[in-house]
DNA sequence: TACTTTTATGCAAGCGCTTACATTTCCAGC
DNA sequence: GCTGGAAATGTAAGCGCTTGCATAAAAGTA
């Protein structure tokens, strides 16, 4: 009971057990290169004074905190979180801790944390998206903190990434809303500045649009902050455009949501009056009425590989590659030919 | 372009401004305390140079870290996120930075993580509901690391706490399910063991049953982990009783809207054949449909004033006090009368 | 002008740990 | 019983920063 004495220290341990700092120090991160007897001795102590070492001075001494951070935009929904899990899992049976942060899509916040995370001797970065400052990159590679990126792949950045195609992945989606018979498509969009995932997957319809010879131009986009509640206020306006369109594309699941909610409260049906399709896939889209047609990304698999890959480059093992993963089509029952347009059901 | 020297120090930024490192570290932490012109040199000399401080060396010297660690159970979904969020708007605001770790639901797990964080020198340290082995606290209680324990709340356990009373709370919404005449209540609940949230739920269920004098024993409960495709298996098992439950209520609303899906598909109306409740009323619950009856908890609320009083305790200006919330009713159309009683539509 | 305060800076001692290198101990082999 | 090399342990020099104390410079005061 030695009571409020202060936290105990590799010192106090050596004393108990009667070795040197060293030994102590040997015991807990080489214990193969100490004899049985004092191995034992020392654990002991160790035990007994209920001693955990002091993580500052062993980074400061050692350069290693086997610790990986993750900024992501958001922790409220589960477009990340899944994919986080999946990550932290891998982390851990590496040996390593994970620390996350989110930074509410607010840049400023997000170098913050990029400062606490690196400053805090994270070994490794995980980020979500190329876009921001390239000073943000120089400081990182000055700091010699490999960083991955995640959530998106594209050939046009140097930064090692694991990812999708997003603009691709969206162009396909629209493919088929095109094929839909849909003319007047209206899209409600993440804020695209400093997004690049955002960017892509509204350009990605534009793709489409061309590629039946429409002018892109012409397409209706609203962009606006992430939430269920933000989504169902944006159909609002794209419903009041003429002509109104016949199908929404929403920049991802989220936004969906909210604009089959608002849809849904103003008596429109979904998806015989209007189709609305989301992107991401994530476990909400298969609840609500009616399912939600999206692109589904694989989340699981991208936490993990990209858990794997951040190792073998903080084990320098590895410069960082680019992993691109294939992203499907997941139809359900928000998306139908448009109104209007023939189709089996039809009847008038 | 001093190009691949290694990381800038004190040192180096105290040399190029020619002072001593003491000057340097006090342009950074008090800056008030220095003369406006070396002031301006030195902060020349930190931008030039890129420097950071180290932070190990500095949680070393100083023996703060303005970081404060949180771990929850998971981030796979809604429950802990919104919180957890207005959480860390509010250390933010602080002047704190919030490094999270998901547990999986599991105590060893948790356990590596108090420790991971404590390590890393948290100030201060936020954890979910009281259930954990005593040598923890004991732990944390001789690291000195202050403690707050959220998402619960009760008189009998000594730790600061900031939450609910689940048992209370589940009772009233038993006691709405009964009058509604539900005689056979259905339960489906997260893994009580070493989750006294869980436990204290379902305990709620319980006390109102005896309260109109019937044998709570007889109550069934099925015990699942989390999720969605958890919550629709246990109602197939729950469907299996005999007599057949006509209310299933729910540990959670994650669960509620896993046990809705499997209704549906299942071709059982609800509420008119069986009604469902939940438990946190997450966004998910007015999304689903029908929507879901539910208890509402102020999540935000939680998560800041969690924030202020975990930042007192760090800051040694309070020991640390237990604040109880009040949670509410949320009737939505998922619950109903019984099937076969009376009740104002009835026609047959 | 000489003397006391105040303000700005420097000096140097750690904070708790790791690790290269030095030293001691042990034991096989003769 | 000696000797040499391997195995075990100790010594001590940092890692990069903060901060109490000492000192120097500036500013009042009479």
């Amino acid at each position: 009971m030695q009571a409020d004495r202060s936290i105990p220290t590799l010192d106090d341990v050596a004393k108990a057990a009667d070795v040197s700092t060293a030994t102590v120090s040997r015991c807990l991160n080489l214990p193969e290169r100490v004899a049985k007897t004092t191995l034992d001795r020392v654990l002991k102590a160790v035990k007994d004074l209920g001693y955990t070492p002091n993580f500052g001075a062993r980074v400061m001494a050692a350069r290693r905190t086997f610790t990986i951070g993750a900024i992501i935009p958001t922790m409220e929904n589960a477009i990340f979180a899944r994919g986080l899990q999946a990550f932290q899992e891998e982390l851990r049976s590496h040996g390593y801790t994970l620390l996350v942060s989110s930074s509410s899509y607010r840049p400023d916040v997000e170098k913050d944390q990029i400062n606490a995370l690196v400053a805090r001797g994270a070994d490794g970065l995980l980020l979500i998206g190329y876009d921001r400052e390239p000073e943000i990159y120089k400081y990182l590679e000055q700091q010699k903190v490999p960083v991955l990126i995640a959530w998106a792949f594209s050939k046009d950045h140097g930064q090692p990434s694991i990812g999708f195609d997003n603009r691709n992945s969206m162009c396909s989606l629209a493919d088929q809303v095109i094929a839909l018979g849909h003319q007047h498509i209206g899209v409600i969009s993440g804020i695209t500045d400093g997004n690049d995932r955002a960017t892509q997957r509204v350009e990605g319809i534009r793709d489409a649009i061309q590629k039946v010879g429409n002018d892109p131009n012409d397409l209706l986009v609203i962009e606006t902050d992430f939430g269920i509640q933000n989504g169902a206020n944006a159909l609002d306006k794209l419903l009041q455009a003429d002509p109104r369109p016949t199908a929404v594309m929403c920049g991802n699941d989220v936004l969906a949501v909210g604009a089959l909610r608002r849809a849904k409260e103003l008596g429109i049906d979904v998806p015989s009056d209007l189709s609305i399709t989301g992107f991401d896939d994530i476990e909400l889209a298969q609840i609500v009425t009616p399912a939600l047609t999206t692109v589904h990304v694989p989340h699981r698999e991208m936490g993990r590989k990209a858990a794997t890959e951040l190792v073998e480059m903080v084990e320098l093992r590895s410069d960082g590659v680019s992993i691109q993963l294939d992203t499907f089509l997941q139809l359900r029952s928000s998306l139908g030919p448009a109104s209007g347009q023939p189709h089996k059901s039809e009847t008038k």
